[in-house]
DNA sequence: CACGGGATCGTCT
DNA sequence: GACGATCCCGTGT
C-alpha cells in the first residue's frame, strides 16, 4: 500500500487535509512489529492565526520549530507531563500548520498494542484518545521531526482506498482549548460518525 | 453516569 | 513558578 506523499501533506488547507485523513491508516513499525489502524478522529491547528495552535503568531521555540518544516513530518510533544501527542505537520515550509491525530480504530498488531497499553481486551480506550493512541502505537516524543514520507520511516500513513461518504464525517469545536478565545469555536475537530473509537467528549 | 482531582514534567515566562 | 491539544480512578447518585 502506498504511503501518503509530500504532495498530500504540502497542501495549504489544513482543515481539508484533516478531514481527508479520516479513513486513512496510521501505522508504525518498531522492531519488525507493525501496529496501527484506521484514523477516525483528527483536529486541525493553523498557526499563525489560530490561538489554539502552539505556533500562534509564528511562535518558534525548540518545541515548535518542527511545525515550520515542510509538510509530512511528525510533531510530537509531551502533554501534562505524561502523554505524547502525535501530530502531522502540513503546508509548505515556514507555514506552521499541524493535525493532531486523536484516535484510530485498531486493525494491525492489536495484541502488541494491548501489551503496550496493559489491556487484556479491545475496548474504545485502547486507541480512542490522543495520549492512549500514541502509547498503543509505541510513539513518543523522541520521534518528533521524523519524516512520514520516506520509505524507511517507522511511522507513516497509508491510503487503502476506503473512501468515506460526506454523511459519515462530522465536525465540531476542538477539545481542551478553552484558553483560545474566539478560536475555540472553530469547527476543526473531525470524526467518523458512530465509530466507537472516537474519543469521549469532555 | 457525572463529576472532581491527582499524576507528572517539559516548556516558556 | 505556572500550566497544559490528557487520562484514570475514586466518590456519589
Amino acid at each position: 500500500m502506498p504511503r501518503l506523499s509530500t504532495s498530500f501533506y504540502e497542501q495549504t488547507d489544513v482543515a481539508g487535509i484533516s478531514k481527508a485523513l479520516l479513513g486513512k491508516y496510521l501505522l508504525t513499525s518498531f522492531n519488525g512489529m507493525i501496529t496501527g489502524g484506521r484514523i477516525v478522529e483528527t483536529e486541525a491547528y493553523r498557526g499563525p492565526d489560530d490561538k489554539a495552535c502552539h505556533a500562534y503568531q509564528n511562535r518558534c521555540t525548540r518545541r515548535t520549530q518542527v511545525m515550520f518544516e515542510t509538510g509530512g513530518v511528525a510533531y510530537i510533544y509531551l502533554c501534562y507531563g505524561i502523554h505524547h501527542l502525535f501530530n502531522i505537520v502540513t503546508a509548505e515550509a515556514g507555514m506552521p500548520h499541524a493535525i493532531l491525530i486523536r484516535a484510530i480504530e485498531p486493525v494491525l498488531g492489536i495484541e502488541a498494542m494491548q501489551d503496550r497499553r496493559g489491556m487484556s481486551k479491545v475496548s474504545p480506550q485502547l486507541t480512542g484518545g490522543p495520549g492512549v493512541m500514541s502509547k498503543a502505537l509505541g510513539i513518543d516524543k523522541a520521534y518528533t521531526g521524523i519524516s512520514l514520507t520516506e520509505p524507511e520511516s517507522p511511522i507513516w500513513v497509508e491510503d487503502r482506498r476506503e473512501p468515506l461518504t460526506k454523511e459519515a464525517i462530522l465536525s465540531g469545536p476542538r477539545i481542551g482549548i478553552d484558553y483560545a478565545e474566539e478560536c475555540k469555536e472553530w469547527p476543526w475537530l473531525f470524526w467518523i460518525k458512530d465509530n466507537p473509537f472516537v474519543s469521549k467528549r469532555r
